[in-house]
DNA sequence: ATAAAAAAGTTGCACTTGCAACTGATTTAC
DNA sequence: GTAAATCAGTTGCAAGTGCAACTTTTTTAT
């Protein structure tokens, strides 16, 4: 994955952050990340450890939303993510950069190179994830889980041009990410199984229809 | 709307186009836009006109997924649209500013005042664009229509803190921005409606429930 | 090595939804 | 100003889906 300091030295990265007024938060294992910070105008980024953005219902229920690893980026201008409606919980001793984004557009910084790169990784790394969040959009608008489970095999296959897909993530979270019952999707997936359009060993899809 | 020419004279935004290397297309009322550009990285502007970004299904049925107003920015790399998917109609004459990615990303250019201003728009409006999908998927996440009319009501009451909400676009258009048949979508408005959670009047939904 | 937790997989049932097929009301076009 | 097109609103019905409640398998933790 991209990193938002790819092309940095050590030592532009540390300039930057002293330019853009930054702060960084420490965060021991399961603890909240930014519990206090409900404001909007933030960019952060995890410079170490693992973090996860959860949604906890009423009934207890968690859904992961987002797994952030090392140099993931996420804020509410960033990832849409709506500190009202999820939590984020450090899997793992996390670092948290927190930069604001008004700091970040203000101008007067782009005669500075190292900023210029940074500035573009991240412009680079949120068209990314625009992207993907229009794949979701694409899917979650089928309005059968059939037709769903069938986009998404289209999308992951023009990936790697591959009939074969390797899920790195569990059927569980495929249904989350389709926004489907799990034990609906399992129905579907046997109907697609029974009609030789698929075959499913664990995480691997094998997809068996004829226009590759 | 913003811009993403706002802070600019004509002069520097004419500079900013030789910088960039861009291309300008006319377009006549129903023509097709940018039918040849099926590449990635491009980064388009409206400057003139009205288009549509409509999905054609193969039984005739169009659904407009955006309206591209006068600055609207779109493009494989910014709007997530896949030309193979959809297909973009101007609505009236329409002139088109087409950008390569690729020259915008480029940091030389990055010590012209003019280009920071408008890099620093995009980088907004994209960011303003990518929440709005975040928005989306929030709702479409939700498994029933009901949760879904409820979820969208709460974020447009949360936008203007008033009880009514005024649609923009037709109830047909609501149904298609929550991906459900509009016959389901009425018949819950009709139950919402009935156990007085909503009433409606044309376009104009007003809120019953307590809690604001 | 074993217990605990999470994921995989299945099924019955009630309810929701999509779909088709209408009628009537509004808007748009020329 | 009238025709055509689009939108609003309704209903019956069949099919799809969510939910609950299970069992079995796999993974994770200590």
């Amino acid at each position: 994955m991209r990193s938002p300091f790819d092309g940095l030295t050590d030592f532009q990265k540390n300039k930057l952050f002293i330019l853009l007024g930054t702060h960084i938060y420490p965060y021991k294992k399961n603890q909240e990340i930014l519990p206090t910070i409900k404001y909007d105008n933030i960019i952060a980024i995890v410079l170490d450890g693992l973090a996860e953005i959860v949604n906890i219902e009423y009934n207890g229920n968690e859904t992961i939303k987002e797994k952030l690893e090392k140099n993931s980026v996420f804020g509410t201008n960033i990832s849409g993510t709506n500190y009202e409606d999820y939590q984020i919980i450090a899997k793992k001793d996390t670092t948290i950069l927190v930069i604001d984004y008004d700091k970040l557009i203000n101008p007067n910084n782009l005669n500075h190179n190292y900023f210029n790169i940074f500035y573009n990784n991240l412009f680079d790394i949120i068209n990314v994830k625009f992207k993907e969040a229009n794949e979701r959009i694409r899917i979650l608008e089928k309005k059968q889980i059939r037709d769903k489970l069938l986009d998404f095999f289209e999308i992951e296959h023009k990936k790697t041009r591959q009939k074969n897909i390797y899920l790195d993530f569990s059927l569980k979270n495929l249904a989350d990410y389709l926004a489907v019952d799990r034990s609906a999707m399992f129905r579907e997936l046997k109907h697609l199984k029974e009609e030789k359009f698929i075959e499913v060993n664990g995480r691997k899809i094998t997809l068996l229809y004829k226009n590759l």
